[in-house]
RNA sequence: GGAGGAGUGGCCGAGCGGUUUAAGGCGGCGGUCUUGAAAACCGUUGAGCCGAAAGGCUCCGGGGGUUCGAAUCCCUCCUCCUCCGCCA
């Protein structure tokens, strides 16, 4: 959510700051007109309601001293039916109110590119070169149904499409990437580690900013207040959520293994080969609460540290800035990173890295304790991040096909070797 | 799932129909004292909303109700604790 003050001061640029942005030009037109006739309502309730207070004390008063109150208790419920009458009112507007608010994005940073779609899209590096096989590079979805190491057809049988059954070497190497990055992460970025639920409420999704607008893209377990996670973002943050913490314990950096899980809804007929977009696959995330003047190098260490995933792994990507038009709901600035795939020869999305400034603290309510300019102490709205470090089928799939060799096998990437129990090729089964 | 008990400001905790403008403590901030610090003492210190300001309104787990008036009484939901049952 936006402030309600920013969107005052600025309102006549709202339409120039959420440029390039999916959201509702006349709702926001709307919320100008509300927001007027809103406080009026809200003064007008206020003052009946402080003459019915008073009222009510001078019933007390009376009644004390054995005066005669009758008249003073005719008044104030008199006075307790106009509160009723103007706050009907105002909560009916108060209501529509808010739901524009919650529905309009993040402002862009001033950094982020220009651009409607994908395709403006800036690279910001690259690392690594594609390798140049003596061969045709196979598909993961070739390669690990001939290596007997994923079963796209009985995991369909089993639940449907979009899931994968890994087996053998696959789910070694699955579970192989969990432990790597979480000891990377742990041991030589910095980040404490967290296991959280993997079911979360709706305060929750509404926190991280996934509802009320996106629920048809999630698992809602039926007859609950519950939803399977689509990203360990969501527990994490609202780990902090209705809290204030003491300046002093920023930055806090969490990692955390979960399994997410998408509806995909609206996905229909996109990536439907492989392990590319499931809607069960797990993930590394990695989640930053700083203060307002730290997130812009939090974001660029946050980044580096899931490059450093796949550096460690020597798997060629570059870093791309998402322009306007491809940023999320609730970012002002991301990096994706994109790992190739030789199988499709594209870098293919295996990160994305957010810095979402107050917009998720704001729906969260996650403070800081600070010392204002006048040496005042303060509560103050901190920044939150969180960026994939990384997408763990994604780095499978990556691993199979950059490391595949002519005659079908797999090499696995020395990096790994000391969590596969020295597991340094996978042949078939 | 059953039976009891409890949810109050950053934290702990009193309050159980009308000076609650929520006691007291801890913590924070300012001061006295000190070479400096600690201790002690004094003062100060919740959040949100409306308002140019003065000031006003709301908030005692969430929601609803009773009453002229609710932290306080009633209903309901949630969470935590204790015991019982079931269970990996």
């Amino acid at each position: 959510m936006l402030a309600r003050d920013f969107l005052r001061q600025h309102f006549d640029e709202m339409p120039h700051l959420l440029r390039g942005r999916a959201y509702d030009t006349a709702a926001l037109a709307r919320w100008g007109a509300l927001d007027a006739e809103r406080r009026r309502l809200l003064t007008e309730a206020d003052a009946l309601r402080s003459e019915k207070n008073r009222v009510s004390a001078e019933v007390g008063r009376k009644r004390k001293a054995g005066e005669d109150a009758t008249a003073e208790q005719e008044r104030s419920k008199e006075l307790g039916r106009l509160v009723d009458e103007a706050q009907a009112r105002s909560a009916a507007i108060e209501e529509e109110f808010s739901r524009i608010e919650e529905a309009l994005p993040n402002v862009p940073h001033e950094s982020v590119p220009e651009g409607a779609d994908e395709s403006a899209n800036a690279v910001v590096r690259t690392w690594g070169t594609p390798p140049s096989f003596p061969f045709e590079p196979k598909a993961h979805w070739d390669l690990g149904p001939a290596l007997g190491i994923l079963d796209f057809e009985r995991a369909a049988k089993v639940t449907g499409s979009r899931f994968t059954v890994l087996s053998g070497a696959a789910s070694l190497l699955n579970r192989a990437l969990i432990a790597f990055m979480l000891d990377l992460h742990t041991r030589e970025h910095g980040y404490r580690e967290v296991l959280p639920p993997f079911i979360v409420n709706s305060a929750s999704l509404f926190g991280t900013g996934q509802l009320p607008k996106f629920e048809q893209d999630l698992f809602h377990l039926e007859g609950t207040d519950w939803y399977l996670v689509p990203t360990a973002e969501v527990p994490v943050t609202n780990l902090h959520r209705d809290e204030v913490l003491p300046a002093d314990q920023l930055p806090i950096s969490y990692c955390a293994y979960t399994p997410c899980f998408r509806a995909e809804a609206g996905a229909a007929g996109k990536d439907t080969r492989g392990l590319i977009r499931q809607h069960q696959f797990d993930k590394v995330e990695l989640v930053k609460i700083t203060r307002p003047a730290d997130s812009y190098d939090a974001l660029e260490k946050l980044t580096r540290d899931a490059e450093t995933v796949l550096e460690r792994l020597e798997l060629p990507y570059r870093r791309v800035a998402l322009c306007r038009g491809d940023l999320g709901f609730a970012s002002a600035r991301t990096y994706d990173l994109e790992v190739w795939l030789p199988g499709q020869a594209a870098y293919r999305e295996i990160s994305s890295c957010s810095n979402f400034e107050a917009f998720q603290a704001r729906r969260a309510s996650i403070r800081a304790r600070v010392t204002g300019p006048d040496g005042k102490p303060r509560n103050e709205l901190v920044h939150t991040l969180n960026g994939s470090g990384l997408a763990v089928g994604r780095t499978l799939v990556a691993v199979l096909e950059n490391y595949q060799r002519a005659d079908g096998t797999v090499a696995v990437p020395p990096a790994l070797r000391p969590y596969c129990g020295g597991l340094a090729e996978i042949r078939p089964s």
